[in-house]
RNA sequence: GGGCGCUUAGCUCAGAUGGCAAGAGCGCUUCCCUUACAAGGAAGAGGCCGGGGGUUCGAGUCCCUCAGCGCCCA
């Protein structure tokens, strides 16, 4: 082996080999019960950043233990077709070229977009491959395939057939860069700041006016009324009368309507229902009139007059200027308000009345809450519930039209002839008039359409396949809690809707990834580490190791490189430490070894391996990652490299090392198995120096037996720090000689116990019955043992009783705060026995510290 | 305006059902190239757990309140 750990060399040749040896199918344990995970389906258009490589670990942790755990572990991969960014992708390349969709036509476009994706769709399925991430690539899927397509299909038209989607003329959010409706959550607010216009709309033929506000003052071109609180004292008289609506001439009514604020601005709105989502509401109770006076380019139509032509902005200003030159401006004052952006372009998002196609959830969204309500399904942690519960309940309908080219196109026909609408899985040939003059409709669906049916519909549905049968529903939902909402939320709905069942019990959410400067990674603040980048220096197990330690439940994890280069040093230690060991070891089997009466420090570690890994797996259990891989790392490193390793050097090199050598091997090829689902290709290499037997990404998941720990560990290790803090205090080099006597009155300390001393502390104790005579040593005190070192010319014996002081006055505060805990009795009545008795155990021990150290500073003369 | 989260060592963060004599990584100090590892070892320093009030025998942990920061929704 060599000296160093080089994850790149490490790295380059374990995935194929797991591949192709079937190791990432369920197949691999067909006997196994099934476990189950789909990955949230990445942008085809993406490449990996941070937050997938954590979303992942998680996942690849969960499966990886699963499948050696004997499950038959099936992670489906795949990625989903993100219409507009793919799309805006696409269009950009084409414009290089100075040529539009419009140029090539729909379906040469769309030939383009899949040649694009043949081209460089594959990207980040190579990255997730670099990670590391064991996805069964023989059932990777894609949004667009067949046959997820027409799971598409057939869930519209039976949706359509249920009366849940539906086709309405209604205002929807409108990009007008990317020419589509959004859903809501797919704007994005930002406060800004604006202005608050005030408008004085003149009565119709008569004295006076009525004040409207309003932030978009270009919007009163399509303006068809005033509206008024029906209590609001101060406009009770003028409800039924019009106004002359300024620059347009137009005669529009003032209502009473309940919607308005009394208290918002002058308590007067106008009514402009084709470009507001709440003046269209107002508009239906009160049978006004909606004028369209923005185009799908936002600029302003002929319904504007002269203003026809004008960008929304341009137009803004002109109205403003028109409206004061005729004395209607009454005011402007900055105003700070909320102004929504496409969540893919940034663009300011106009509402725009237009005919769009919706999904009714109403009657979805019941079930999917009392799914999680009743238990049947679980957020981890749970204060997501709430979340979820909260967005459920305040759901609007969901519009699902999109005005793109690329996408699932919407399966519905109209006759030309007798007007029939035709909802058909498969593309009908004729109306049931007898006409083949039928039109499909142009739109297509939002790419979470297709998304909300992943987990069912990657495994063949609405075929009722093998898959299908066996892994739905799925075992597990790995995600960030920014896409609750988009994706978890819908998925539930249809799964229960579809499937008749939840699409999966547990749904584990964590954090998003911040920047060291606290702030949201992002490519436009440029403080995105790439994961790529980090692999490159440190290895995707050093990434890996890092994102799973820095992520605690649910909560933003703040990105440090340098925990990259932590974990990265961790592997070093670990490979150095099977650098040390491999050479004594004699065919570790895959399994099983541990030795039966195992000599006291090799019980030590074995209890202590048997201990942990219990703690460690049930930690597991409960999705506590974070802390299991952390309790993991600290034992491996600070248990077993810096004592284990070190007390196995004595036997090691002595007359029989058979029985060191077997538990040295059980425990660092335990230890490599419980790390192997976070840092897989460096436990696969050591496993092949250590074990040399199969791939450890097959094998089986550890199960160490429980030793009971000697009782005398403890104290020598105690003893071991003390004397080596002595050195280290006296500014003595670490192999300094010393005079030590051991005094051991119960004969605690074993056989074992001088070799290891002299290995460990560099010291030979010599027994003895007593205290040493004379003046001139300090002691270490371990439990009752004790330690007698010969200061003799070694130390300043000032500074030596002032750090004893220290320590007394240290441990006398220490006692009198334990011994008035105990005084109580109420302490003593009320808390647990086991609380009151590790109290009494505290307070004895620390008296008689006090006492040794009070005796030590007599020592000193 | 409603909801959620955060505030613990110089920095970034852990601290599940209240029992803490408060932890980790990085950084810092001193010593050590001891035949696995200097990408390392040994020994340390460093915290009235944001402020105030309460519940309790006992609060970093529960409740109220104030302050600051962040996110989501309207």
């Amino acid at each position: 082996m060599e000296a160093a750990y080089d994850p790149q060399q490490v790295e380059a040749h374990w995935y194929d080999r797991w591949e192709s040896a079937g190791v990432f199918r369920p197949e691999h344990n067909p006997d196994g019960a099934p476990f189950t995970i789909v990955i949230p389906p990445p942008n085809v258009t993406g490449s990996l950043h941070m937050g997938h490589a954590l979303d992942l670990a998680i996942q690849d942790l969960l499966i990886r233990r699963k499948r050696m755990q004997g499950y038959a572990a099936l992670w489906v991969p795949g990625t989903d077709h993100a219409g507009i960014a793919t799309q805006n992708v696409v269009e950009r390349e084409l414009a290089v070229e100075g040529i539009s969709r419009h140029d090539l036509g729909r379906e040469a476009f769309i030939e383009q977009v899949w040649q694009w994706k043949a081209r460089s769709g594959g990207r980040i399925t190579e990255q997730i491959r670099r990670l590391g991430y064991s996805c069964d690539w023989s059932r990777e899927r894609f949004t667009m395939d067949e046959g997820l397509s027409l799971a598409v299909r057939t869930v519209f038209v039976q949706l359509y057939e249920e009366g849940l989607v539906y086709r309405g003329n209604r205002i929807i959010n409108w990009c007008p860069r990317c020419h589509t409706a959004l859903s809501d959550i797919e704007v994005e607010h930002e406060d800004e700041t604006g202005e608050m216009v005030r408008i004085r709309y003149p009565f119709t033929g008569g004295e006076g006016g009525i004040e409207v506000a309003t932030t978009r003052a270009e919007t009163m071109l399509g303006d068809t009324a005033v509206a008024v609180h029906p209590d609001d004292e101060r406009y009770r008289d003028v409800v039924g009368r019009t106004v002359t609506l300024p620059l347009v001439g137009r005669e529009i009514p003032i209502v009473a309507d309940e919607a308005v604020d009394p208290g918002f601005g002058t308590g007067a709105v106008k009514v402009t229902p084709a470009h507001d989502p709440n003046d269209f509401e107002i508009a239906e109770r009160h049978g006004l009139e909606a004028i369209t006076m923005l185009d799908e380019h936002a600029v302003v139509t002929a319904a504007g007059g002269r203003f026809e032509g004008m960008d929304r902005y341009r137009a803004r200003e002109a109205v403003k200027a028109a409206l004061a030159d005729g004395g209607f401006l009454v005011g402007i004052e900055e105003h700070a308000h909320s102004v929504g952006h496409c969540y893919r372009c940034k663009t300011v998002i106009e509402p725009y009345l237009s005919d769009q196609w919706f999904v009714k959830v109403g009657p979805l969204v019941g079930p999917a809450i009392e799914a999680v309500r009743s238990g049947e399904m679980r957020f981890i942690p749970d204060r997501w519930a709430n979340n979820y519960y909260h967005w459920m309940e305040n759901l609007r309908d969901w519009t699902i039209s999109r005005q793109i080219w690329w996408g699932h196109r919407i399966p519905v026909w109209t006759c030309a002839d007798c007007g029939e609408v035709i909802a058909a899985v498969e593309d009908p040939t004729a109306c049931p008039c007898g006409s083949t003059d039928l039109t499909q409709d142009p739109d297509v669906l939002d790419t979470w359409f297709s998304s909300a049916l992943w987990p069912f519909s990657t495994l063949g549905w609405p075929e009722q396949t093998k898959d299908l049968e066996r892994h739905y529903p799925n075992s597990v939902m790995v995600t960030g809690y920014d896409i609750i909402y988009f994706w978890v939320a819908r998925m539930i709905k249809m799964g229960i809707h579809f499937m008749g069942g939840v699409p999966y019990p547990d749904v584990v959410i964590h954090g998003l990834i911040r920047a060291d400067d606290g702030r949201k990674m992002s490519k436009s603040l440029g403080n995105a580490a790439d994961p790529l980048d980090l692999v490159a220096e440190h290895g995707a197990d050093a990434l890996r190791l890092a994102l799973i330690q820095a992520a605690s439940p649910g909560q933003d994890v703040s990105f440090k490189e340098e925990s990259v280069d932590a974990a990265r040093r961790f592997g070093n230690k670990l490979w150095n430490a099977v650098r040390f060991a491999a050479p004594h070891l004699r065919g570790v089997p895959a399994s099983g070894g541990y030795p039966e009466h195992p000599a006291p420090e090799n019980r030590w570690i074995l209890s202590r391996l048997h201990d942990v890994m219990a703690q460690f797996d049930g930690m597991l259990d409960e999705y506590r990652f974070s802390d299991a891989y952390g309790l993991l790392y600290s034992f491996t490193w600070s248990e077993v490299f810096d004592w284990y390793i070190e007390l196995a050097k004595a036997p090691l090199r002595g007359d029989d090392p058979a029985e060191t050598a077997a538990t040295l091997g059980v425990v660092i090829r335990d230890l490599l198995k419980a790390f192997h689902p976070v840092i897989p290709y460096l436990t696969e290499e050591l496993w092949a120096e250590v074990v040399g037997d199969g791939l450890l990404a097959g094998g089986t998941w550890p199960e160490p037996p429980a030793y009971r720990a000697p009782d005398d560990f403890e104290d020598f290790r105690d003893l071991v720090v003390g004397i080596r803090r002595f050195r280290a205090e006296h500014g003595l080099a670490p192999r300094h000689e010393l005079d030590v006597t051991l005094v051991d009155p119960d004969g605690v300390a074993g056989e074992w116990w001088g070799p290891q001393f002299a290995a460990l502390a560099s010291v030979s104790p010599k027994p003895a019955t007593g205290p040493p005579q004379g003046d001139g040593f300090t002691r270490v005190v371990a439990g009752r043992v004790e330690a007698y070192i010969a200061m003799a010319g070694l130390v300043d014996i000032d500074a030596e009783r002032a750090k004893l002081q220290k320590a007394v006055d240290e441990t006398a505060g220490l006692v009198a705060g334990s011994r008035q805990k105990l005084a109580n009795p109420q302490f003593v009545e009320r808390a647990p026995a086991a609380v009151v008795e590790k109290e009494r155990a505290k307070a004895a021990e620390l008296s008689e510290r006090l006492a040794k150290l009070a005796a030590q500073i007599e020592d000193l003369g």
